[in-house]
DNA sequence: TGCATAAGTCCGAGTATCGGACTAATAATG
DNA sequence: CATTATTAGTCCGATACTCGGACTTATGCA
């Protein structure tokens, strides 16, 4: 098996988890939002970024940060620095999102920790941490 | 970083890049139906095994492999065993992604290795497998 | 000042996806 | 065996997603 699926299956089988948890707590949104949502950084994101980093067109980023917005997971503000940027920022109810997840992404962390023991769970973040240095488009690697 | 988002990154990564190869071969296929043709087994795969490996509707499948089908890259066979199954086998044609991404695959897993080490990559390799066991829908765990 | 570039949005078309309902075939039950 | 329940797969219709193209506004540059 390619080195892709196997970094596949364990990474969808954690965001089934947590989107099913969020939509028993009513938050019922789609597999996109949550990885747009998922980027924002905590002074903001530009819309630009987010885009980038979703790896989708600024057009569907709009349209996801609209209905993002409209649920009031996240608000869009102006930039001091750029009149033409729109940070997007987390809300307290987007917070809820965060807190929701948090115990779910715990739980399996630890499911698999047990699964293959402490020092190789530490190690494997320590070798995805490396790879994520070379391999996010966000790190303008 | 969470660890979901830690595979998905260095995952999406192999993904763009198999899939941007084979575009600059004319197969211009979409994500969904790539991910579909990643799962088909060498024996053939079942319709209803391929909408669990790709957590995707029948319906969708249905229309996914339709299309496949319909570019040459699969074909539908009737089981010898059930009646009611159609087995989804790889055609000559589709044996061309395969042989395109190959070394695609090859390529980035030599960066990763060369940017981990020899040791590290193949213990990455070895970890990853052993969640995946646990959280592919499709090895029944 | 004038021109090129960047950030973000609006619109419209094409497509994907799924729920519901359906057919055909097998399994289970008495 | 006859009857019912379950499974595999497909068709249809409605909804929603996604993007290319064109546009507005703001910044950078000569």
């Amino acid at each position: 098996m390619n080195l892709g699926l196997l970094l596949f299956l364990p990474y969808r089988f954690m965001e089934s988890a947590v989107m099913a948890e969020l939509k028993t707590h009513g938050h019922d949104l789609p597999l996109s939002h949550a990885r747009v949502f998922q980027r924002i950084g905590l002074d903001g994101s530009r819309m630009n970024d987010l885009a980038v980093a979703a790896q989708i067109s600024k057009q569907t980023l709009t349209s996801i940060v609209d209905q993002l917005e409209a649920q009031g997971y996240v608000r869009r503000s102006p930039s001091p620095h750029d009149a033409r940027v729109r940070l997007v920022t987390i809300t307290d109810r987007g917070q809820e999102l965060i807190a929701l997840s948090q115990p779910v992404v715990t739980a399996i962390e630890a499911t698999w920790t047990s699964h293959l023991g402490h020092a190789h769970a530490a190690q494997l973040r320590h070798l995805l941490t490396a790879l994520v240095e070379i391999t996010d488009p966000l790190a303008a690697g």
